[in-house]
DNA sequence: ACACAATACTTCGTGATATGATGTATTACA
DNA sequence: TGTAATACATCATATCACGAAGTATTGTGT
């Protein structure tokens, strides 16, 4: 799938994951491999981002001897997905002139 | 709109604005102003990243002692849309995966 | 005659960001 | 003993939308 198509939508994606319940870096990546796939540097840019603007909380915590970072959703985070919900609307506005046909009118 | 929520889609989006009969950048810019918002740099940027690709073929003609630079789109550049049109399916799998609830199972 | 909007295209610098490559470290398993 | 899986981090790179600024002409209002 093209890159550029993605922008501006694994943010939100990334969001999506972690909103039903915390979750770590790697699980995350498990979790949406059947929707969309990402890697390890994209996933914890985006995470490191998502935390500076305060959309979502991170606790560090030890499992099996190795640390994991837990990411909880904040408020903020949820808006986030509300405020991409209102956008998509002109993406499909974007969309539809792409695929409309030629109606021979004008 | 984010930014970031355009890309590759913008690219799209001029050459289906020239799909049907070949047009000049002053032109395409109001042609898609009801539905699309772009720069001037925007779009001049574009129409060169798609005469790079061989997407568009452009020819200069001098209209009202101005100079006009018109586009027609290629056969690659129709196939640069239908490529969307099937990519498209990959990025509604992204936003279902926003938008969807929280079943309450799992 | 003068100012200003509209038409038309160009170039430059900037910021955002997805990714591959690479690295570190532990656990599980064959 | 070695390899895969788990888990996170950093860096350099390429792509790209945009504002700002510039050039030049035509049309319009006063």
């Amino acid at each position: 799938m093209d890159i550029q198509l993605k922008r501006g939508m694994l943010d939100v994606c990334v969001l999506a994951a972690i909103k039903d319940g915390e979750s770590y870096g790697y699980k995350i990546i498990k979790d949406m491999s059947p929707y969309i796939t990402l890697s390890e540097s994209t996933l914890y840019t985006i995470l490191k981002r998502l935390e500076n603007a305060q959309m979502l909380t991170v606790r560090s915590a030890e499992h099996g001897g190795r640390l994991r970072k837990y990411y909880q959703i904040t408020n903020k985070g949820r808006e986030r997905i509300e405020e991409f919900k209102s956008e998509w609307r002109e993406v499909m506005v974007m969309y539809q002139f792409v695929s409309k046909e030629d109606s021979g009118y004008d």
